[in-house]
DNA sequence: TAAATAAGTTAGGCTAATCTAACAAATTAA
DNA sequence: TTAATTTGTTAGATTAGCCTAACTTATTTA
């Protein structure tokens, strides 16, 4: 099925959203957001996508993806985020650059291109932000990650990956000197505003709750695709 | 000036046209076959494209690209041709798969991109079709070629470009043992029908009128971007 | 040079993706 | 449990890029 490039955004949207939020179901509305535009736009989409099998709609009710919407969703993300490797790793783009880039190149209909850019790649698992790059069957590794802000005072763990790819918060990310796989520990935290204090390779920085609520880190006995071997890991 | 993927697609046909006719004045029809598509609906988009100054043209009258207009649409040959040559280069594709692909990538807006990938390939001046690649201010190498149906029998030549890009055209090229920069003898030619028999590497065969058409070659003296000094050659 | 043919234009219509404004349903809160 | 608020839908309009059919201008040829 060949999809325009908007139809494609719509789909790449909702399982963005729905990945998000932790719910399959999305509403109208919070995908209008997401997309830019307004929610009658997107009913008149909804419609299209249903009529064409790629979601599971009905009026007033919630939107999930359908099993065929979510192989094309999820292939659209392997294809964003093998690019994004490839500028980083291959043109010397900074993870700040990458995305905007990555957008536009998503859209290029070749499955040749995305299965030779993989092999030329060594068939990456992560991307420059820390996220998984599905594989040809759309399979991806899972992490056992949590945000920064969760991390109790005290606490130390490692950064693997970012949940907002801006240019602005990376670049803020760079400036407070953490990159992936940096060493965190949690200094303090401030009652009144949840402010934290951490220490990145001896440097200290103060950052807010927005900034670690887009840090994800895991602890240091956390491994990919598995439980957590550490009782004193809340994660599961 | 951001321009849409089908405006980049007139600006292009517009300097393919009148590359390929030696004529730099174009018409509405001509234009019309190379986009498929019919001539009002060229006739609707050169008023948008004279209204932002990329055209040159009067009702009833030829069409010209403006100086910004060439400037875009080599633009858009240099995005075409980098990218060819990354894909047959880097990512092992055969020269008649690159073209379909590059015809997507030629629109992906980021000049960092075409910048980076032109130090990624080394700064290449030619494509895998041998066609010059236009450098970062737009200029490029001429080469003062000449098709294989000029070529005197008993003459001998080297292929240096193709003038069809297309997958079956460059298959068949392969399947006649041709490739860039080999050896071409002509031993025959047919007075009726303008059958010529070919010798590549030792090996014969008769091709059409069409097909020599659409090889470029140069005679063994010839430089590129310089007057041949062979007082032979019809080059000039 | 007048008729035939080719080339180019205009008018009006279609579809995809967007919008605004008005309305309807669902949810939340008083 | 009704009223207020949020969320979702419909109707009608707009723009880009395309079409067909009818027309006009330019060019070719008898």
């Amino acid at each position: 099925m060949q999809l325009s490039y908007t139809e494609e955004n719509y789909l790449k949207a909702l399982l963005k959203v729905s990945f998000d939020s932790g719910i399959e179901a999305v509403g109208t509305n919070e995908l209008a957001i997401s997309l830019f535009v307004k929610p009658a736009t997107v009913n008149d989409m909804l419609k299209k996508l249903k009529e064409k099998g790629l979601v599971d709609y009905e009026k007033y009710g919630k939107i999930t993806l359908s099993a065929e919407g979510k192989k094309i969703a999820t292939y659209i993300i392997r294809k964003h985020r093998l690019w994004e490797t490839f500028l980083y790793e291959k043109l010397e783009f900074s993870w700040d650059e990458v995305h905007d880039v990555a957008e536009q190149l998503e859209h290029i209909h070749s499955q040749k291109l995305v299965d030779k850019l993989d092999k030329f790649l060594d068939f990456p698992e992560f991307d420059p932000h820390g996220d998984p790059i599905p594989n040809r069957l759309g399979e991806l590794k899972v992490q056992f990650k949590k945000t920064l802000s969760e991390v109790a005072v005290g606490g130390s763990c490692k950064m693997v990956a970012v949940k907002d790819n801006s240019s602005s918060f990376l670049q803020y990310v760079v400036q407070v000197g953490l990159g992936l796989n940096n060493e965190i520990n949690v200094l303090s935290k401030q009652e009144y505003d949840a402010i934290l204090v951490i220490e990145v390779n001896g440097l200290k920085s103060s950052v807010s709750q927005k900034f670690a609520d887009n840090i994800f880190v895991v602890c240091h006995h956390c491994e990919v695709g598995k439980i957590c071997p550490n009782t004193q890991c809340t994660f599961s």
